[in-house]
Order: structure tokens, then C-alpha cells, then sequence
DNA sequence: GAATAGCACTCTCGATCCGAGAGTGCTAAC
DNA sequence: GTTAGCACTCTCGGATCGAGAGTGCTATTC
């Protein structure tokens, strides 16, 4: 890319300013007018010819005012990526009602999505923290009725599993009891192929226990990231681009074909650090769904232990200068509830 | 309502489900040619007018075909209520597809919520099942790191509640079973009345779980339903009535606002008994956010111990005559899963 | 040489107009 | 009771058109 003036630069980032406020394509001459610069629309004229030129700025038809290519976007996003900051009393807000909530995963997943959909006036997606490695830490057997068994898996991170068990035969409470007992003791703390390398119990009730929590681990293990949640999808039809109902449709899409977002989540999810964000701008030629699209993401959590993503889906016309100090924030401020509840062994 | 001659009732079944396929006002010349009546269109019009002054449909405007009115739904809706019946074949998919899946409530839920969307192409929403009376089954308490606990928390009927408790002091994962186990033996079965009206126990952590226990069993107690899961949103944006975003935006709102849903689920619930379908028909006068929507609801579970509520919401306009068994089928499945598995004492 | 004023040109957008088409209600005849 | 015929109404899509906004280019100014 060549190199920008100082005037170029200036100009470059009012313009897509105004455009993400206005939404409409802006003209020399409403630029001169709305922020007073000492130049006429003549100079003016000519430095977005340039900047066209460069790439940075493209006309939706000959004689239509400038709005920014996704080249212009990412240009603008490199700017404020370091300058952004969350005002105090949001943050504060924020905190706030984090430390209102009860003490759940489940709630603050809710809670996370909620604020950054407000906030972002977009659709936000956050997964809940998931181990890199599943770590057995503690599995809980209750009799239900007759061959019915209500299997509680809960691995060092937090992760909980539950599901419901048909034995051959009924059991016991007590028996049942007994049986978790034995293999709190014998798997605290193991992996999921140390437990699968360990060699066959003389119980067989033990044995058919510790084979159904190898294969549950190892479903958990499977899967990409934690449980998905997601706030503010009516947002997406408040944005003028997606008045057609078209576009709007492959944008809801994308939340309800889990697929592409355990794929675009696991993808970022390997180029980001922990308290870095990354923004996706127009799919990145990578995601066709979302051409239209801009993400914010970033990751959270303890690395090596259990880690998510959050992030805020709009256009690509999003309130950048909103939505990234918020997610950062609300990153950071995830990372530590993860970091003071769940962390420890 | 004035009586219908049975002419005047083909015709008005006869309009009314070629509108809710072309979605286009029909005409009496339509009617003649596509369905092959002994009759002219003169003589059509005659009736449609009549059907018209009785108020079983209307026009869009004087010189339009008609459409149906709530009422004219309504009819149409008494009409088929018996007489509908998935095919065999699609049952027999349905039925495979959850036992395919791994016995766990939050599987079904989602399969239902995205086997309801998909047959019906509405949106599902589908809540799992919750108990009328929050009865104690069985406490876990993990330790995970100095003063954090894990608590998970079984009701019978199968509610799991998880949650992270801070004690004042740090408590060995030892003490923390022996207090699981004493309030296990002492609190099984107890209904959360019972239970606040026990007297205090002598041991000060004993003490410290049984209030958090009944904290957290009265917040359960409290939430009207289970937890909501819902699919298909982007359904709604394919039908022409909610073309401009505005209807369909309202439409979206009504699932993130959970308050609204859980208000009609709850009022639902009373008037349906489980196995009945109760159909809304444009917001019945009481939800003005379901003005243009129609919603087909049931009630399933085991009456007395564990109930929950599953539907289907779209337009007016929707597809009853494959909605409405596929609804009534769905519950019917997930009657039998609850009493299977999750009912005996 | 950079900045500016002026100007001709282009393109969109909304308003208006118009005719085709669909559908109706009514009347008179069967 | 049914039907054929007819005049009438209303919507919808396409064509037309002018206002307005914005541009690029050129000649001029500082």
C-alpha cells in the first residue's frame, strides 16, 4: 500500500466515520460542510480521488459520494485498535452486573452475550470455556428409577457433562455410590489417554462406568469449543443493509448452522492470543456468509486450561470505535472470573 | 356464527388452504379452474360473498380475491384438528432420529426444537421439562480451587442445577462428601416447603449448604418453565409477510425477550392438558407482539412431576396441516422420553 | 505547484402517469 | 338457484421525467 499523507490519513478516517454514522455515501461537499476543514470541496475532490485510487475508499456508481472498500476498514480498525478505551462509568456498569450475577457459567455466558449485543448493537456470540485437554476431576452417579442412572461428569476446567445411563440391570443407590467412589480416586486428574491406556477394573460395574466416561470425554474432547450462546439477533434487521430480507437470512444463518461457527471460532481461535482481538472484516475471502459481514473476536479464559471465544457479529459498516473496547473488555473481564473460580487444580 | 350450508364449507377449506400455499388472495376464477367445481364463477362469488358477510374472510382491498380472517383460520384449524396424521414414514424418521442421540434432555430438546422448525418451517420453541413442585433428589458438592465449591444439584424429575459457591474458609474435598452425603440422606425426596422449615443443623457447614440448597431449589421454583431452546429463526424471514423488517423484527423480538415467551408459555400451559394442542391464532386479542402470527403449542411430560411446553410460531398463514401433527407428535415423543427415564421416583 | 472556482456531465431517486389485468357486484336471462 | 354478461374499481409494474447530488476536468489564482 502506498503511503498517506497526513491530510490523507485525517480525511480518510473522517469519511468512514461519518459513513458507519450516516450509512449513506459521503460527498465533498457534506464533508467540507459538516466538519469544518479549511479546504474546498475541490481539494477535497481530488485527495478521495486519490484515495480511491489506492484502494482505500469506492464509489457505488459514477456520480455517488465515497464509502469505504474493506481495504478502507481495515486501515480505519488498525488506527483505533490501541486508542479505544471503554469509558469508566461503562465499565463500571458492566462490572457490575457481572458481579450481581449468581456464581454460573451458564449466567455469565447469558449475562456476556447480552452486554455485548447492547452494547454493540450487533449479534454477539460466546462460547463457554472449554479445556484444551479434558482432565477427568470428578464423575457422580444417581439412580433414577430401575436401569436408569444419571451420570454427572465434571472435568478440571469446569466442564459439566450430563447424561442418562441404561445398565443392564438395576442398581442400587448405594452400590452406585460405591462405584463413583472407587473412580473419583483412581482418575482424579488423569487425561483422557491415560484413562483410556488404564487396564480393565474386576468390577464390572466399575469397568462399564469407566468406559461410558471414556466415551463421553472423548465426545467433549471432540468438540471445538464449549456450548454456544448468542444475544441480539433482532439487531441484524435494524441495519439498513440487510433491509432485504436476503442478506439478512444468510446472516441469521451462519448463528443457526452451528457448522460455520464452531469452524470460523476454531479457526480465530488458533491465531489469537488470549487478550488479543482480531477483526474479520467482509469474510476475509475465507467465509462466503459473511462478504457483508465485520467480527470483532477475541479470546478468553486460561490458556492451557480452558479457554472461549466472544466476539460481535455486524456489518461491515459496524461502530468499530464501540464495539472493540467492549469486547476487549468484556474479554478481560471473563478472563479473570475463569481465573478466580475454575482455575485452580 | 351463522350456520354454513356444506358448499359453503368446501369452498371456504378450498380458499383457505390455497391461500396458505400461493399466499396470494384468491379469486373466484382461480378457484374454478385450479380445482374443477361444477359450478360457475358467478355462482362462487355469490357464496364468497356471503362468506365474506359472515366474516370468515375478507378483502385486501374492492377488487381483490380474499383472504381468510382469524376467524375464517380458526374454522379451518376446528376442521383439521382430528383428522390430521403425519405419515408413517416420517414418523418412523422422527422416532429414529431421537434414538439415535445420546439420552440427554438437552439433546432432545435441541433435536425437537430443530425436527419442529424443520417440518413446520416456523420457528420452534421448545422448553424442557420442569417440575411443578421442585422436589430434592441429591447434592454434589466438588471442591475446585481454596474456597470455590462446585455444587450440582439434582431435583427429582431430572433438573440439574449447577452452581459456584464461595464458603468463607477452604474445606477439603473429604468434608465436603461427608456433608454431601449426610444432607443426601436427610433431604431425599423433600419438597423445598419441607425443607425451609427444617430446623437448623448443628454443623455450621451443614448449615451453610442447606441454605444455599434451598436458595438455589427457590429460584428454580420460581422460573416458570424450564430452559427455552429454540430454532429455526431464520424461517421467518422466507415468508412474505414479514418481507419488510419491521414485522419481522417484532417477530425476532419476541424470542430474545424471553419474558414475553415465558408469559405465553406459561398461560398456555394452564389451559392445555398434555396430549392437547392448543392453538393461538393471531395473538387471541392478548399478545399484541403475535398480531400477524399464529402459534401452535402442546404440553408434554408426566402431569404431577415433570411437565414442559413445545411449539411451533409462524405466520397466519402457516402450514397447519403439517404443523399440527407434527407438533402433536413430537409431544407425544417426549412424553414417553420423561416417563421413560427421568419419572420413576 | 498546490488550492480553488466553475462547469458540463452522470447517475440515482422519487413522483407521476398510464394501461393491463384481475376481480368484483349487479342485473337480467336461463 | 344458477349463470352469462358487463361496467366498474383497484393494484401493480413499467416508462418517463426532473431535481439533486456528486463527480472529474480545466482554467485560474495565490
Amino acid at each position: 500500500m502506498p503511503e498517506l499523507t497526513e491530510r490523507q490519513k485525517t480525511l480518510l478516517l473522517l469519511i468512514i466515520r461519518d459513513y458507519i454514522e450516516s450509512a449513506q455515501p459521503v460527498g465533498s461537499k457534506r464533508l467540507v460542510e459538516h466538519y469544518h476543514i479549511n479546504l474546498s470541496s475541490a481539494t477535497i475532490r481530488n485527495e478521495m480521488a486519490a484515495l480511491t485510487e489506492m484502494g482505500y475508499l469506492r464509489q457505488p456508481h459514477t456520480s455517488a459520494g465515497r464509502i469505504p472498500t474493506e481495504e478502507g476498514y481495515r486501515y480505519f480498525v488498525s488506527q483505533m485498535m490501541n486508542q479505544a478505551e471503554l469509558p469508566e462509568s461503562v465499565q463500571a456498569t458492566i462490572s457490575h452486573q457481572f458481579h450481581q450475577s449468581r456464581a454460573d457459567v451458564d449466567q455469565w455466558m447469558t449475562l456476556a452475550a447480552s452486554i455485548l449485543a447492547h452494547q454493540s448493537q450487533g449479534v454477539s456470540v460466546v462460547t463457554a470455556p472449554h479445556a484444551d485437554q479434558a482432565k477427568f476431576k470428578h464423575v457422580e452417579l444417581i439412580s433414577t428409577q430401575g436401569r436408569q442412572v444419571l451420570m454427572v461428569l465434571v472435568l478440571v476446567g469446569g466442564e459439566v457433562s450430563q447424561q442418562i445411563l441404561t445398565l443392564a440391570e438395576p442398581v442400587s443407590q448405594e452400590r452406585l455410590s460405591q462405584t463413583a467412589s472407587r473412580l473419583n480416586g483412581l482418575l482424579a486428574g488423569l487425561t483422557l489417554d491415560a484413562l483410556a491406556a488404564l487396564p480393565s477394573r474386576s468390577d464390572a460395574l466399575d469397568q462399564d462406568i469407566l468406559t461410558l466416561i471414556v466415551q463421553d470425554m472423548r465426545r467433549m474432547a471432540e468438540r471445538p469449543s464449549g456450548e454456544i450462546y448468542t444475544d441480539g439477533l433482532s439487531n441484524v434487521l435494524s441495519e439498513p443493509e440487510f433491509a432485504e430480507s436476503d442478506e439478512a437470512r444468510r446472516a441469521l444463518r451462519i448463528f443457526e448452522k452451528h457448522s460455520v461457527l464452531q469452524d470460523l471460532l476454531a479457526r480465530t481461535s488458533i491465531n489469537s492470543n488470549v487478550g488479543g482481538l482480531q477483526v474479520l472484516i467482509g469474510g476475509e475471502g475465507e467465509w462466503e456468509e459473511l462478504r457483508q459481514c465485520s467480527m470483532v473476536l477475541a479470546r478468553y479464559g486460561v490458556p492451557g486450561l480452558a479457554t472461549g471465544t466472544l466476539g460481535v457479529l455486524g456489518p461491515m459498516r459496524m461502530s468499530y470505535a464501540r464495539t472493540i473496547p467492549t469486547v476487549r473488555f468484556v474479554a478481560g473481564l471473563l478472563s479473570n472470573l475463569v481465573n478466580d473460580t475454575i482455575s485452580g487444580e
